[in-house]
RNA sequence: GGGGAGUUACCGAAGCGGUCAAACGGGGCAGACUGUAAAUCUGCUGGCUCUGCCUUCGCAGGUUCGAAUCCUGCACUCCCCA
C-alpha cells in the first residue's frame, strides 16, 4: 500500500491541490514537506498529534519532513478557525514556547537519520529580518485584497447581520497569511519543500501560499490538509473539564494522558485508531470487529492508549501508567516501594505524619481518613467507614475502631487511603 | 411616604408552642448494578469525647416549665399603592 492511499484509507486526507497526481507524485521520489506548529503554549497538546504524525508517517515512508514553528507567524495570530481576535504573547513568551516545542518533538521525528532527517526550524528566522516597506513591497504586492477577502478565515470574521457574533478582525491578523504563505515560499528555495500539509483550517493559508510561489518563482507547490480531530458529538477531542491534554509530562501525567484515551467513546475509538496511531489496517480492522461484539472489554480503547502513551512517553511511563490504572481499579496494593508508590500515585495529594503515630494505639482509621482529607469531618469519616467506602492499600476496612499500625504500610513508609470508588490520598510516615 | 409578604441547614422549600437537628426535592457522600459510560436502586447527609452531649431555623432582647414556632425592637429582601 502506498503511503498516500493508507493516509486515504485512515481518514487524514481532507483536502490536496491535486487528487489525482499527488499518489503517484510522491511514489516518484523523495519529497520535503513542512507542517506549522503554533507556540502559542510551551507544550503540545493532543491538537498537535496530528501534524506531528502526519510528519512522521512521511518520513517513516522515506520523505524529509520539517517542523515549523510560528515564532514569527505566533506574533502575529492566526485567524484561521479563531472567532475572536487573539492576544498577542510577549517576545520572551514565544521565545520559551518555540523552544518547549523543539524539545517534544524528537519523540516523534528522527533528526538524525542519515537518509531523510527530519529538520525543525522557527519561522522568525527568516521573517524577523524584514522591514515593513521591504515586505509591503515584495510580498504584499502578490496579494490582490480581494482574493484575500474570500478567504474563509476573514470572511467568518467580516460578516455582518446573520453572523452576529462576528468580532471583526485587526490588520494584524488580516495580514497573518501573507506570512505563512512566505513561509512556504522561503522554505521551497531554501530547502526543496514542495508540499504543505496542515489541518483543515489552514487550507487558506497553504493555498495561498503556493499561489505567492507561483507569482515570485513561477513554481509549482502542493498542498494537503487533515480533518480536524473531532469527538462523536462534535466537540473537539483533547479537551478535559480541566483543561487540555498536553503532551508535556509535567501538565498531563502520563497516567492521565493513558486515561483519557482509555476513556475514549466507543463511536470515536475507530476514528483514533486510524488517526492517531501505526496500527496496520488489519489490526485496526480487527479491533473494529472486536468492539461491535465485545464492546465492554474495550480493546479498542486500551490498545489506543497503549500505543499513544508509549508514543509520547516511552515504554516506561506506560508501564507505569498501566500499572497505576490497575491500582486505581482495584487492585490490592502490597509490596511496593516508597519510590514506585510516589509515582503512581503523583496525582493524588499526600500528607505527612509522624511515624509514632502508628506505633501508639491511637490512630483510627477515622482519623486517618481526616487526617488525610478525604473526608472533612469525622462524622463523615465514621459514615463512610459504615458504609464500607473505606480502603487502605485497596482493602477494606471495617469497623470504626480499627487501629492502624505498621502493618497497613503499603511501603517503607506510605499507606495508600481510599474513600468510596476512586478518591486516593496518601499518608506518609516519617 | 402608605400597605402587605418574607428571611429555615449546601440550594430550593415545609414546619407555626413540646414527639424538631427540623418533612420533601435537588445537590453531595457511600453501597449495589455496570464497560473506569449513562440510567436505576439502597443508605447516609450539623458537630462531638455518640444509647448521651453541644451548636443551629436573619440579628438582639422578652413571655413560657419548654420557642424555628408567641411578643418587642433592629437589619435586609420582595410585592402593591402614591
Amino acid at each position: 500500500m502506498t503511503l498516500f492511499s493508507d493516509l486515504r484509507w485512515r481518514g487524514l486526507i481532507h483536502q490536496t491541490t491535486n487528487d489525482e497526481g499527488i499518489d503517484a507524485w510522491l511514489a516518484e521520489k523523495q519529497r520535503t514537506l513542512y507542517a506549522g506548529f503554533d507556540p502559542t503554549a510551551s507544550s503540545l497538546h493532543v491538537g498537535s498529534l496530528m501534524g506531528l504524525l502526519m510528519l512522521r508517517r512521511f518520513q517513516q515512508a522515506g520523505h524529509r519532513p520539517i517542523a515549523v514553528v510560528g515564532g514569527a507567524t505566533g506574533m502575529i495570530g492566526d485567524p484561521s478557525g479563531k472567532s475572536d481576535e487573539r492576544n498577542l504573547l510577549s517576545k520572551e513568551q514565544l521565545q520559551e514556547n518555540v523552544e518547549g516545542l523543539g524539545k517534544q518533538m524528537a519523540r516523534f521525528l528522527d533528526f538524525d537519520d542519515s537518509k531523510n532527517p527530519a529538520l525543525l526550524v522557527n519561522n522568525f528566522d527568516w521573517t524577523g529580518n524584514w522591514t515593513y516597506l521591504d515586505f509591503l513591497r515584495d510580498i504584499g504586492k502578490n496579494f490582490p485584497v480581494n482574493v484575500m477577502l474570500a478567504k474563509d478565515s476573514v470572511k467568518s470574521r467580516l460578516g455582518r447581520g446573520e453572523d452576529a457574533g462576528s468580532a471583526g478582525m485587526s490588520y494584524t491578523e488580516f495580514s497573518y497569511m501573507l506570512l505563512q504563505a512566505y513561509d512556504f515560499v522561503h522554505l521551497s528555495n531554501e530547502y526543496g519543500c514542495e508540499l504543505q500539509a496542515g489541518g483543515s483550517d489552514q487550507w487558506g493559508n497553504i493555498t495561498a501560499g503556493i499561489d505567492l510561489a507561483r507569482r515570485m518563482r513561477g513554481t509549482q507547490l502542493y498542498g494537503l490538509t487533515w480533518p480536524l480531530l473531532t469527538k462523536s458529538d462534535g466537540t473537539k477531542m483533547g479537551k478535559t473539564e480541566s483543561g487540555a491534554v498536553w503532551l508535556d509530562a509535567e501538565r498531563t501525567s502520563p497516567y492521565q494522558f493513558y486515561q483519557y484515551w482509555i476513556n475514549v467513546d466507543d463511536a470515536d475509538a475507530g476514528n483514533c485508531l486510524r488517526l492517531l496511531t501505526e496500527l496496520s489496517q488489519d489490526v485496526i480492522e480487527l479491533l473494529d470487529i472486536a468492539r461491535v461484539n465485545d464492546p465492554g472489554k474495550r480493546e479498542s480503547q486500551r490498545r489506543l492508549a497503549e500505543e499513544l502513551t508509549r508514543l509520547v512517553h516511552g515504554e516506561v511511563a506506560l508501564a507505569t501508567a498501566q500499572k497505576a490504572t490497575e491500582i486505581f481499579f482495584g487492585a490490592e496494593i502490597a509490596d511496593l516501594s516508597d519510590a514506585q508508590l510516589t509515582e503512581i500515585f503523583a496525582d493524588v495529594p499526600s500528607k505527612s505524619l509522624s511515624r509514632s503515630r502508628l506505633g501508639d494505639g491511637t490512630l483510627t482509621i477515622v482519623d486517618a481518613l481526616v487526617e488525610s482529607g478525604l473526608s472533612k469531618t469525622k462524622g463523615e469519616a465514621r459514615r463512610t467507614v459504615e458504609q464500607g467506602g473505606a480502603y487502605i492499600n485497596n482493602r477494606r476496612i471495617e469497623g470504626i475502631d480499627a487501629l492502624l499500625s505498621t502493618e497497613y504500610l503499603a511501603s517503607e513508609s506510605v499507606m495508600v487511603l481510599r474513600s468510596g470508588k476512586k478518591k486516593y490520598a496518601l499518608l506518609r510516615f516519617e
